[in-house]
DNA sequence: CGAATGTTTGACTGGAGTCAATGAGGGTGG
DNA sequence: CCACCCTCATTGACTCCAGTCAAACATTCG
């Protein structure tokens, strides 16, 4: 049973910007269908033109960038709200790919309605742009961190970042996070080697500032967490979703 | 003297999508001016919300990240045809400061004329989110080279990816270009100290890989460096101009 | 129970950082 | 006109953070 656009649950929460009743109801028009997949599902490939977008309406998953030698950048982590496939939308080609790293509830549009999409409501172009400019933000944090961070300020930034971005989205309380992720890809979003990323994990256990258990993250003093890693505790800006 | 949009140097450029009628003249209404400013000027600051937007006619620049412990990180360098200060224009604040590195010359646009701007064009919304997306693929790119290539295959990749969009917009013939950053910039752009960025340049020139002067990087086997830098040597992607 | 996947630890190595000093040009003020 | 200064490039010596290698553990699953 697909959800409606009119209650979407997501748009409730204080991360999203409001629609307009015209809004959702062209919203619902572009949408075409839901698709939920498993965990470990590619979702779009690096080079690929999918003839589809998504938004995320429930799960968690990577973005990641492949190198001719194999070697595995992750872009981001991906939680609901977040639209996915804005670079072939627009570009006509993914830089990166897309999987599932938990089931993941999908909500699909059809890339080919895109433009009549916004040219029928201009103000969700404007909002696509912002969307855009959200995850350059990010990226731009993002490098800063690989950059110019330690391991340990790098993982403290990241879990200060994920947590926020996760409890924004309903997945966390008291400090407490769902955090599917494994080692090995928050050790690839920081360009730091597995072994090294375990030992900075253990270093933060060990001065208890974090929990860790196999399915879910505890921070224990995000005040300090936020300083070790260089960053503050701000709720996430209000955003638009699609 | 102003430069008319209709005739514009830039927009005939490869790398630029083209305009109709409608959208230069919609464009010129938005343009408020032009400005001048020397190199080292400051253009909009990390944090601030500017009430203008500028894309760049001519000259270089830098985009850059401070951290509140004052190591800097380059996010990009900026060209002809870049488009500065859609994050303040949309999530109205920026997420990174940008310099001029050579003297500049800008459109202004006012920020406050944007959202018209896009309703009288909604097309036009739909090139920004492109544009925003441009960056975005970039930023990914960029992500996986600080976080994945080693020194060499880093300042490899860099040199490419600079040559090709300088050349794109006119400033490079022959492999040939004109190149204003000082190491420094590049060493912060990818992660580097500055010692080992100079080293890693003089690897190069000793291979007889790039020629570098004061003012110019000259590529003398750009199918060998690509290599190196793991990428290829494709134009770049033409994309819309604002 | 063996196989797969992911986490943890220890020992060793190495690429890149830091420190320090010298060069090389370009301004500029006396 | 030249001594001095400032910025940026260059080089050498030494250090260290993070990578690599290797092995042991822990869970889950067919």
């Amino acid at each position: 049973m697909a959800t409606s656009c009119e209650y979407c649950p997501l748009r409730r929460k204080e991360l999203f910007a409001g629609m307009n009743r015209d809004q959702v109801s062209d919203m619902q028009r572009f949408k075409v269908g839901e698709m939920v997949v498993d965990a470990g599902t590619p979702i779009l490939l690096q080079g690929s033109n999918s003839p589809q977008l998504y938004t995320i309406l429930h799960g968690m998953g990577i973005r990641y960038h492949l190198l001719p030698n194999g070697e595995r950048q992750v872009i981001s982590f991906v939680f609901p709200g977040d639209f996915l496939g804005l670079q072939a939308g627009l570009m006509g080609e993914m830089g990166h790919s897309i999987e599932a790293t938990t089931k993941l509830t999908l909500c699909v549009f059809d890339r080919k309605e895109l433009w009549s999409f916004i040219k029928a409501e201009p103000e969700r172009g404007f909002e696509l742009a912002w969307l855009a400019a959200v995850e350059e933000h990010f990226l731009g944090e993002a490098l800063t961190t690989v950059g110019r961070r330690t391991a340990l300020q790098a993982v403290a930034w990241a879990l200060v970042r994920i947590y926020l971005r996760i409890e924004a989205s309903g997945g966390a309380q008291d400090h407490k996070m769902r955090f599917p992720f494994r080692q090995q890809d928050l050790a690839d979003a920081l360009g730091l080697s597995l072994v090294h990323t375990n030992k900075t994990i253990a270093a933060l256990k060990s001065r208890q500032l974090i929990g860790w258990t196999e399915t879910e993250v505890q921070i224990h003093d995000m005040a300090e967490l936020a300083k070790i890693g260089l960053t503050n505790v701000d709720v996430p800006k209000k955003r638009p979703i699609m």
